[in-house]
DNA sequence: CATCTCCCACTACATTTGTAGTTGCCACAT
DNA sequence: ATGTGGCAACTACAAATGTAGTGGGAGATG
């Protein structure tokens, strides 16, 4: 495996979308993400440089000749590292305080209790 | 309340000395952070002056004239941004989600199980 | 053929971060 | 008065990040 190279904030936002649909083009990108981000195209396509230079990104052809590009890391090892760190700098590396954390902060259904409360139990079954 | 300033990794490790004991000078928390840091006490400076200027450190003179620092800002509340801050980047901004990630990939053991569970049950009581 | 368009490779430049080094000032021991 | 040991202010400098601009080649168009 890639070792989860670390993405920046707004590479992050570009990583989704290609997690989200891939491949996708520099210019369908940055249609994409306009709404949200107003990037220029150029400012797109340096992310995409850099995320490709990263190893995040891998690029391809398209049928047309124009270059095409695709997520080279899955975002399940990405959110893993990311997650690890964070846990890492603000918590010192454990899980518990975290997750109590996330759960007094959060206002979640009784629906979204109940699912939690299984996978908390799945978690200490192994 | 300070809106919470962006405190980066290195900063943090300074933040995490002065809320754990304050106030402290710039060699005191040189030699503390040393061990797992190996920083120069000029590096704990630099960090120390950024972390003012942010508002996110106070400082003040101690009985022999020479400055100490002390936090600006509770724990708790940059605990509360960062945890914001990785929530949307990572997981879109959504809770369950971020908690369902971390309760599947720690091992717990059963008794913090049981407390995790009790405070979710605390957390619907809205 | 002369252009206009796209797309891509380079270059740009301010900020933030990590990690110090250099200089100046002041109280205290000679 | 003078050197010395701290402490503080200022300066340094490379890498990463955010956010573009510019120039050049390959097709589409008039």
């Amino acid at each position: 495996m890639t070792p989860a190279p670390d993405i920046s904030e707004s590479e992050w936002t570009v990583m989704e979308a290609l997690w989200d649909a891939s491949p996708q083009t520099a210019s369908e990108l940055t249609k994409l993400l306009r709404p949200t981000t107003k990037w220029a195209e150029n400012t797109v396509r340096t992310l995409l440089t850099r995320l490709v230079e990263k190893g995040a990104l891998k690029t391809a052809e398209n049928s047309s000749g124009t270059r095409t590009y695709l997520p080279a890391v899955k975002r399940e090892a990405c959110v893993r590292a990311e997650g690890e760190s964070f846990m890492q700098r603000v918590f010192g590396g454990a899980a518990k305080p975290l997750l109590v954390h996330f759960a007094q902060n959060s206002k979640l259904t009784a629906e979204e209790v109940r699912e939690l409360k299984k996978i908390l139990d799945q978690s200490l079954k192994s």
